[in-house]
DNA sequence: CAGCATCCCAGTGGATACTG
DNA sequence: CAGTATCCACTGGGATGCTG
């Protein structure tokens, strides 16, 4: 996702206009559910703590450059804790915190609506696009 | 949020590795929900129906354009309803469909667990970032 | 009023190469 | 092994102007 570095000045009167949106930490959250790769981190660590290559090897398509970054990010917002072996050769291990875990519930919730409702979501995107396509003749 | 035109071949794989996200209709969600002005749309929507002027006016800083695509994105999901009275000058209402509303309490639930949690957020921010400050002294 | 088209810049994220 | 650094292509999204 897209995550204005510069704040919104404006938010107070969004949130006014509608939901519960608050100054930031919302978003912030909702930045890391939208983005492609930290719920699929979120996932993984989940089931239990990853070391940085089996994180690499669970998630086939994300660079390195990517899973750097997002573990970066999700560290900073308090959700994922990072340890340090100091062996040789060094090992890292990354793991949620309680704050992490407890944010697998709602998270969870969301995409269990997703899961049961993706027919519906299909069907509607195909009825879309068929009725665009219909205009478009037209 | 930045979803990729092109699907990824490998989601099995990922989602084997460790979590429920289903081939892509859950994508397609978490993508309206990290998106900068869905959640906002949904939220404003969720409490009443609204004309696009009125949307406009509720979300100050969205341009135009973003609203009109972000519009026709969740209209395509099947989220959003879409209705125009032929009057002069003409109207277009927007309005949560029976899906959408059933979004509304997962979304609610996570945007929730965000709020009630922003302060730890907000702690760990200002911890990490105080710390990384400390090591570039160093 | 509602919304499409064009232009354009900043930021995101991929590939690659290098380090402790 | 676990990153960091550089380069670069792509696109998200703002501003502006036009149409039904």
């Amino acid at each position: 996702m897209t995550m204005p570095s510069s704040p919104l000045k404006s938010w107070p009167e969004i949130q006014a206009a509608g939901f519960s949106l608050e100054n930031c930490p919302v978003r912030d959250v909702l930045g890391h559910v939208g983005d492609k790769w930290s719920t699929l981190i979120l996932g993984a660590l989940g089931k239990r703590a990853h070391r940085f290559g089996e994180l690499r090897r669970a998630l086939p398509d994300i660079s390195q450059r990517m899973l750097t970054q997002t573990l970066r990010d999700l560290r900073r917002t308090g959700l994922v804790a990072r340890e340090v072996f100091p062996t040789v050769p060094p090992g890292v291990e990354y793991s949620l915190t309680p704050l992490g875990r407890s944010m697998i519930a709602p998270l969870a919730a969301l995409t269990a609506w997703a899961e049961s409702n993706h027919a519906a979501i299909r069907a509607a995107r195909a009825d879309f696009d068929r009725a665009e396509e219909e205009a478009r003749a037209a």
